[in-house]
DNA sequence: GAACGTAGGGTTGTCAACAACTGAACACAT
DNA sequence: ATGTGTTCAGTTGTTGACAACCCTACGTTC
């Protein structure tokens, strides 16, 4: 018998044996997609940098349909710009992004503890497992004070938190919301910084929700998060080259008429 | 002189004279775009109905170049679903994904009520100006046992509320999940149906925030989302056709791999 | 009679070429 | 010197065509 093939725990070895799971191709176009988000996360496409798309291309290996297309996507996101006829350019995030961003964020996390709370024990212990996981990947980064490995894992813990949380969309959701704030960060620091307070309230998460208390857990997201808008926003914005503005700016230089509320891009 | 040029009001007449409007041009995939959006939302795009490419693209009159580019826009929106090579399908609503969506919605709407009452005194006026002006046309539609222009009137209060809400993020956001409460009822029931409570309950909307009074507007918006996700789950599925699920499974028929939470399509 | 293998129609995914547009540089007139 | 008009290179937006692929239906074999 090979009902148990691997040496796996529980969790993963729940997979059927005789049926193959199915083959997962994803399309070109989600590929590309998923490569445009990485470079975004990693910085490589910077807030600003405004990419000819035939170059882009070129380096992806791919010809310039389905480059578009995948463009598209993440303009959906509100990752990229496309300014008309001007290439594509990352979205440079303002300092009222950065509150919009952590608003939304935080009518939204906190209330995660309890729907992981909600869930049976045994999932409970796994997600815990995960989030303590990442919360020593963020330990040891400082440790080694890199802030690019601590940033990672901040981002980790909170999709993961995310995707524990239930809800597709929410997870989406959350996912760009992710992304935008590390294009928050790229857009008001200079260089990434290691902050040093992350890590003990991340291990406070964790420990609010080993005790079953989605209250606590509540406080210290939002304290969280406030903390996180007030660190992003007090570094000023010196002088950075921010391109991104002048591309938006479909209305050359009149002051935004007021009786339109209208979104930068489609939608 | 003509600082006062037209005979509009206060809020309107804000524009500059003697500096013209730049001309809005929209690009070709945002129209697009926004022409698929709308035939989703009046049902000439049905959930599940799998149309050709070439087909819509020949109604649109654009070539398939940026009418796919636009599908991949509303794929990231969570509107269409895009099996391989086998068309595009407007997404037919699960009952989870009416919870879903609710309960997203029940994350933020509440809280617009007090980000709408802590607007300038004026605004405020505005807004309540316009709710009421929606709300008139719930009635008015109701007399005349008008489902259609009901759910639309319905969409544009919800609408007004998030533009209001002051939040790029948030209204865009809405913007997507109110499309998506209309597919609900779209893949939920036959045919459009009066729901004969939704006017008294907006009503109560505005009298709440007329009365400033952010609490009992939060009281009122979750009691009617919750009523909606009753409302829309109380009719039973019946024998609809289906087509999306089937063309969705990417997997063939083996239940959810539990290791992987994997969305649909990309992000 | 059921399952397998095979051919056909039609659709999508990808590509490369053309046309339209933009921004910058330069010359010219006021 | 400032501003206007023109030219030009480079880029994007769009299109049509080709190849790859999927689904269906039919014929064949056991």
């Amino acid at each position: 018998m090979s009902t148990r093939s691997s040496g796996l725990s529980g969790l993963t070895s729940a997979r059927q044996v005789g049926r193959l799971a199915p083959v997962r191709r994803t399309s070109t176009v989600d590929l590309i997609a998923d490569r445009l988000r990485e470079a975004v996360v990693d910085g490589s496409l910077p807030p600003g940098a405004a990419l000819g798309e035939a170059e882009l291309a070129f380096q992806l290996g791919v010809s310039r349909g389905p480059l578009r297309e995948a463009m598209q996507r993440l303009t959906a996101e509100g990752l990229l710009v496309i300014p008309r006829r001007r290439g594509l350019a990352v979205r440079t995030m303002t300092p009222e992004d950065v509150r919009d961003i952590h608003w939304l964020r935080a009518r939204i996390e906190p209330e995660l503890g309890r729907r992981i709370l909600a869930r049976p024990i045994a999932e409970r212990k796994t997600v815990l497992a995960e989030l303590g996981t990442e919360v020593k990947r963020m330990q040891r980064a400082l440790k080694k004070d890199d802030a690019r490995a601590l940033g990672d894992a901040y981002l980790d813990f909170h999709r993961g938190l995310a995707a524990w949380g239930g809800s597709i969309r929410l997870a989406r959701m959350m996912a760009t919301l992710l992304i935008e704030t590390r294009l928050c960060t790229f857009s008001m620091y200079e260089h990434f910084e290691v902050a040093v307070d992350l890590v003990p309230e991340h291990v406070a998460f964790v420990d609010a929700l080993a005790a079953g208390d989605a209250e606590r857990f509540e406080t210290l997201m939002c304290a969280h998060l406030d903390a996180e808008v007030r660190r992003l926003l007090a570094e000023p914005v010196a002088a950075k080259v921010d391109d991104t503005d002048r591309l938006l700016a479909e209305t050359p230089d009149e002051p935004q008429p007021l009786d339109r509320l209208d979104l930068p891009e489609g939608i």
